[in-house]
DNA sequence: TGAGATACCTTGACAGGCGAGGTACTATGT
DNA sequence: ACATAGTACCTCGCCTGTCAAGGTATCTCA
């Protein structure tokens, strides 16, 4: 079974903050490393993925930089703003309390 | 702070279904127990809950009959089908899968 | 020469959430 | 009698995020 798309509306920019916390990347380096972090069961779709970029970019979350390419084509890295930082945490906190929010309206009493 | 909409999208099924798990009910009291539940942190808006009505009975997970009011307005009662249960069941499934995941793709390694 | 991986980007359709507005009945206070 | 507030339902139209489809360009290996 693989998460639909819109079970992670509204997240795809924590995933993507979270990941330009550890280090710089690239696009399609953060679509491979999603991809394994979930063992392929989500996968955030390439223009999902560029329109994120753009908006977070827009927001002043994250800035770009061409970097060297070690083989193939040329790659716009991204890296992650003292605001993108503060977002981060803020959409991170906010992640726990929708998990805590959610297992309490999902509850079914042991009724399933 | 207070969860918004697009971190539920795709939720809201999976939420008013679990609701109906636990007994019949109508618009208005499922929107209060949510506010309740969630200590008011979070709610379905009128117009998500009553589309999301139209989709669930259109698809056959719930079915609806007219009801007594106690006082005031009437009242239209939602009850789940077997199909709903099911669905409901994967909806839970799901959402399970959904916060290993997320869990994951959101993990900082303490860099925060 | 061709296939496949790497890497980026845009367009247009679609679906769900929700603000705003509307209807109708009952109870309560003035 | 009238206003106000609570109960209860419903619809229209906008907005936003997802994604299928399509496009571009480079490099490697057979």
């Amino acid at each position: 079974m693989s998460i639909a798309g819109d079970l992670i509306r509204g997240h795809t920019d924590a995933i993507i903050l979270a990941r330009l916390l550890q280090s710089d990347s690239y696009g399609y380096e953060i679509n491979k490393t999603i991809s394994l972090l979930s063992a392929g069961q989500f996968e955030l779709k390439e223009a999902t993925l560029y329109t994120a970029f753009k908006r977070l970019e827009e927001q002043g979350f994250i800035a770009s930089y061409w970097g060297d390419s070690g083989a193939g084509a040329r790659r716009r890295y991204y890296t992650i703003t003292p605001e993108g930082r503060y977002a981060c945490h803020r959409l991170l906190q906010e992640w726990n309390e929708t998990k805590q929010i959610m297992d309490k309206l999902l509850a079914t009493g042991g009724k399933l």
